[in-house]
DNA sequence: TGTACATCAGTGAACGCGCGTTCACTGATGTAC
DNA sequence: TGTACATCAGTGAACGCGCGTTCACTGATGTAC
């Protein structure tokens, strides 16, 4: 028979993922080190105190949401980088994958994007970490590529961290176009092409 | 003759950049979506009220300290795409002029890193024109060289931004290395060298 | 199955505090004659 | 140069408000027998 979470537990889960929920959609317009506690809980309709139970502060909440939000980032960026590697389609693919991402989990990408280097220091290490973790991830991805021969382990790094860096800010210009300040959808995903492609001409002819 | 100030402009003028001053101090530990009105005058050591004959908001300030800000990143980043045309010298030095940047000036590199995608909306798009501006620079600076003929112009401007996000991602990791979290300067040097390096190649082959 | 006790997620009142903004003011600086 | 009035940067008291945190509590859920 499977788990099954007692009634207590799983209300518990529940309420702590409406927190976590709330709290996102607040951060829409504005910064994690200026949400307040109360805000969070009444968006949710508990009482203040209630906070208390899951998270002993705005700071943690914060970390629990880098968690979330890099989850689902994470299956996006193993993509791309696996769809990106050299010819034309496969960019554009790639960055169509970043536009659809983008329009599936907006207040997602908008934390990550914003705390990255936000006032909450606890935040920014858990970003940097994770972001850390995924150049890793793609870094051993690259490795598997035959045009990966000849790459030191260092330099297939140091291509993963161009590589997320560069999809962070696209995805963060197509945020910006689906909040309509900033260029329209297409404009980004032409230049963010060319951007790749440049990268992967460079990728080409590194060990000329 | 030159034009003098009156007593009185001079004074406000004194008090103004005070204020700018004060609260970019602030601004290292937080972001500006939390930073008080009151806490800035109290650094400053004037009335709370005194803050309204200077600026309508903390928003306002905001974007007067981006002026700031960007005002001191200009010469840098002319100087440093100047720089980073190809040879592997000419790179390694525009690196050295962008860790030296950092270091004359951390709180300004700071604050554009932060609230580029900050919680202040006003703030955002002050930060996204100025960086436009500074990306058609470059990509007229870009034009001059050699290895531009043959570029369309749009094509230059792509490379332009990519010039610029990535001189704003190495200078916002020499912060980090400056603030003792994150890599140390050696580490981020050799990787943005090489990042650059990557890209400089990517360059030359473009029109292959 | 039923009972008696333990646990603990969520409550609601209370606290002291700092916030942004208003207002009428003061007194040094500026200006007109 | 001297006088009379205007300007306006900075003051200080007052306001209502929402904040984070504490505390003793309630009552549904969990557990032992």
């Amino acid at each position: 028979m499977s788990h099954t979470l007692g009634i207590r537990q799983a209300q518990k889960q529940k309420t702590r993922q409406a927190l976590l929920d709330a709290a996102l959609g607040l951060l829409e317009g504005q910064s994690l080190s200026s949400l307040g506690l109360r805000e969070v809980t009444r968006a949710v309709g508990v009482a203040p105190t209630a906070f208390y139970r899951h998270f002993r502060s705005i700071a943690d909440l914060g970390v629990a949401l880098v968690e979330e939000a890099l989850g689902s980032l994470h299956p996006m960026i193993r993509t791309t980088v696996t769809a990106a590697d050299s010819s034309d389609e496969r960019i554009a693919r790639a960055i169509e994958l970043i536009a659809g991402h983008v329009d599936a989990y907006p207040a997602h990408v908008r934390f990550i994007a914003r705390e990255r280097h936000g006032g909450v220091q606890s935040v920014r290490e858990a970003i940097r970490d994770q972001l850390a973790r995924f150049a890793e991830e793609v870094s051993a991805e690259l490795a598997k590529d035959r045009a990966a021969e000849g790459w030191s382990e260092e330099d297939l790094l140091m291509l993963a961290h161009l590589y997320v860096d560069q999809m962070l800010i696209t995805a963060s210009l197509f945020l910006e176009a689906l909040d309509g300040t900033g260029e329209d959808r297409e404009r980004i995903a032409q230049v963010a092409t060319r951007q790749m492609r440049l990268i992967s001409i460079g990728r080409q002819h590194w060990l000329d």
